[in-house]
DNA sequence: GCGACGTCATACCTGCCGGGTATCACCCCC
DNA sequence: GGGGGTGATACCCGGCAGGTATGACGTCGC
């Protein structure tokens, strides 16, 4: 199966709809129609059914929806990473990607500590929101990530434990009632009055309902905090990060959060197992 | 880009010749040569180095090899799995690959657990050397394989744990001088005189250079080892499978092996899903 | 040192197929 | 029952993938 094929399927499955699908494909619609057709023929399957309203999608679409989208993302790996690594001097860089506003202090020691190494390469650091991280290491945007678990999904990487915060404390507005208390547990922080949790983006950019403030990123994240719309409970690390508006309460019953350094599977970067040892000798 | 272009360059990549190349995908030398000028056009970046007796990798190649061929099993497992959960009937079956002659004890145990299961469908057991289970893990001809750490490639896979073999044995021809012993440690049986440890395949099905005989699954291995020309180190639970030509020693310094369930951390088959939740209950 | 050979690149042609426009068949709903 | 919406079909056109023939350019052998 060709990507083009690949990627006509992919978007009817997720507009549900051939005329949007043609739309965004920048294509129209009747060879839009053909090409799905012709799949199916070759597949032997069903992957859509029509309706007057559109498509729903048939057992079989649904599957290669989801392999079609992890193939998609293999193939446009395999494009940026080779104009990467021709890239235009023959210092090969890396990117790792974290999240922006995240606890820095242990990512500047792995850095530092890397840069100080015989043939070590520029390594640019890319900020993104939570939920951005994972795709970017599956389609090559990035090389290499810090995770923290068990937040973000780690599944089909690689894995090198950077530190375990095992105390966390709950980040309030300073002045607040609840910043007296000498600590707090998981449900109490969740039922401050007026104090939800923050909501994140979902993978595809759209929020969760709920009464949370709308936050992209660890900055915007503190920010609310400091301006008395949110409460969260973060590693106990992050206290390096705050400044006068915080107040920290410790939270005795939250679970262990592992920072780690995450890289895709197969990946045979020399940087990257620089990087892997590095961090393995912190 | 295309995988008609992934296809050519991998092939070239690997044949490192244009006209085989051309020859293996069954086109001729010409409008293969075109089509990889125009990756690299594209690209902006040489992929191969032109000698008067083939071509070489450049760094850039190198790792489109890499990740081209990640891209290329990732989009024949789109079409696979796809094909398969299409399949004749509404009961779509799972393929779960095991070693050839491999202790069977727990998969058998595991399998009847499963078959017990409400919803269970149907599993179709295949059996392949130990170096072919990752690739088809990838490329969509298995949906779960049973590996064994620290041996297999488990990297990029999710795992659940089956069995933890922590005493292994040493096994011999019936017999033999060393099957009086009471115990061996690995670096004696690496040195037993006239019976090399055997070679297995690697991944492109070559043998590495050795001594030792050619073997590739445990039933040859097995019968090698009866005929006398070779030995093996393998986890206690195999003794089960062994018969009056075979002698075991305990091997006192052998590492822990575990047996575990592995799937790609994509998959979203409940089919899975329900094996792995009758294996976490083993 | 010069031809023979083998490499990959180039030139040119052809047929297929991907894409476009126009239109149809069908269903839903007012 | 007609209008607006869906996806399917019919037909045409241009680009490009593939083929053959040939060239440029090394290496090797005599």
């Amino acid at each position: 199966m060709e990507t083009r094929e690949l990627r006509y399927v992919v978007a009817v499955a997720e507009e549900r709809h051939f005329g949007r699908a043609a739309e965004r494909l920048g294509i129209a619609q009747p060879p839009l129609s053909r090409a799905i057709a012709q799949v199916e023929r070759r597949l032997g399957a069903e992957l859509f059914v029509r309706t007057p309203r559109g498509v729903e999608l048939t057992d079989a679409g649904a599957v290669l929806l989801v392999e079609g989208r992890a193939a998609l993302d293999a193939v446009a790996a395999a494009e940026r990473r080779t104009r990467r690594a021709a890239g235009v001097d023959g210092a090969p860089s890396l990117v790792l990607v974290s999240k922006a506003g995240a606890s820095s202090e242990v990512v500047a020691k792995l850095l530092d500590a890397y840069a100080a190494e015989p043939g070590a390469v520029d390594v640019d650091v890319v900020l993104c929101g939570p939920a951005q991280q994972e795709p970017m290491l599956r389609d090559g945007r990035a090389d290499v990530a810090i995770l923290h678990q068990p937040f973000d999904d780690t599944a089909g990487f690689d894995l090198e434990v950077l530190v375990t915060d095992t105390a966390q404390v709950c980040v309030l507005p300073a002045g607040h009632p609840y910043a007296a208390r000498k600590s707090l547990t998981v449900a109490e922080v969740a039922e401050i009055p007026g104090l939800p949790l923050p909501r994140w983006p979902r993978r595809d950019g759209s929020f969760p309902s709920g009464r949370g403030v709308e936050v992209r990123d660890h900055t915007q994240l503190l920010q609310m905090v400091a301006l008395g719309r949110a409460v969260v409970v973060l590693p106990d690390s992050v206290r390096t990060d705050l400044h006068e508006g915080h107040a920290t309460v410790p939270v005795v019953d939250a679970p262990t959060v592992t920072t780690v350094l995450a890289w895709p599977p197969h990946s045979r970067s020399l940087a990257v197992a620089g990087l892997v040892r590095t961090a393995s000798r912190l």
